[in-house]
DNA sequence: CTAATTCCTGACCATTTGGTCAAATTAACG
DNA sequence: CGTTAATTTGACCAAATGGTCAGGAATTAG
């Protein structure tokens, strides 16, 4: 952006609004991210986008839309996610690549991951319907497939949905709370060798401590 | 404030000043929790105490003070549980008590959790200096003692680093999370028998995670 | 080329914001 | 009581905010 040159061979008027609209987009999640739905100004997500703020407007109407957009895309990222828990009779596999699928987008996705936070710690106000239909849905039925490993002794007799959560805590954890994580780390964000060792860290504990025998 | 008895007896103007402050701050840690920091307005936060704008910037002359103010009472909050993770020689009891000090500071004050949260997602502009003294400086004696436990072959040579994270996850997701869990529990709040189950899931799963046999 | 369509943006506006202030009220104290 | 100090508050202000709009620039269609 800050780059004048017009790279006017593919400037087709269709291009230019799919890469402005998400240019913006990109903007308003780490705007959204850093100081929630009422904290964001408009004007710093143009100012982030490197754009006017009445262009931001021609694009987005409002800021709510804005909102809803970028909401939109997290809720569709956390979909592809949970299609890697598939209904399989191995947990320590179905686990395995579960827990690192929701690592990674944590590390490629951090923004998205907290301004999901604020918008539950708001009490959902935009997503609410997500939660009490698709998410609910997929709680349920994963905690079937839980419950069946149980049922076969392939794993210790933990409440399904409590083990839910605490996968969900430490992938969360380590997208809201890498500011503290690196500061912790002297500093410097974790290298990608220490990521991986957090992820295998995460992983091994929680199969041990469900008990899935390897 | 809606009822108009003034209680004479004890109504001396120290109390005044404290029995305010005390309410200004409650409303001020649940309009900064759902706001944060510039999301929050004084306005609300004289509204949800129940005094007159003007009357808040009495006590606290500016937002920033208030503000300042909130945080510092959740740190002491957290360095209470952080006493309680003492520097004993058997592991199930320290960290026992430990996730359960931890889970229950979540659950009795999960609108101080949350502010920590947005604290340290905005990338902590007001703690820093806590996070690189306080915090750091008793993370890592922690580490030494969970490293110590590991040589002993008390537990699995995990990264006491990521354990301490995973710890801080699960207890940090059910306060700042607690709506979400809500809704995938029909929209009920936890019982106490529920939370305490949580309770008992997360320790359970964490101490056989880290072989540290009974 | 011209006309239609899309994109861009400085200037503008009503409302909200953090914060002030002077005047009124209440308590404290001798 | 009367004087002093603390508390309360409606009215106010400058700055920031979400959003608008008219008119100009660029692209495309015919």
């Amino acid at each position: 952006m800050s780059k004048p040159e017009k790279v006017a061979k593919t400037t087709s008027k269709a291009k230019i609004r799919q890469e402005n609209e998400k240019t913006i987009l990109k903007a308003a999640e780490s705007v959204f991210a850093e100081f929630g739905f009422r904290g964001a100004t408009t004007s710093m997500i143009a100012e982030r986008a490197n754009i006017p703020k009445a262009n931001l407007h021609y694009y987005f109407p409002t800021k709510q839309a804005l909102y809803r957009q970028v909401v939109d895309n997290i809720f569709n990222i956390w979909l592809q996610a949970a299609d890697s828990f598939d209904d399989c009779d191995d947990p320590i596999e179905a686990l395995t690549r579960y827990i690192e699928k929701k690592m990674d987008i944590s590390r490629e996705n951090p923004m998205g991951s907290k301004v999901w936070a604020n918008e539950i710690i708001r009490r959902a106000p935009v997503i609410q319907d997500y939660l009490e239909t698709t998410l609910k849905d997929w709680t349920e039925s994963r905690v079937a497939v839980i419950q069946r490993w149980i049922d076969q002794g392939k794993i210790n007799p933990v409440d399904p949905q409590y083990l839910l959560y605490m996968i969900w805590s430490i992938t969360q954890h380590y997208a809201d709370f890498n500011h503290q994580i690196e500061t912790l780390n002297g500093g410097t964000p974790l290298s990608d060798a220490q990521y991986q060792t957090a992820k295998d860290n995460a992983i091994e504990i929680i199969l041990t401590g469900i008990g899935a025998h390897k």
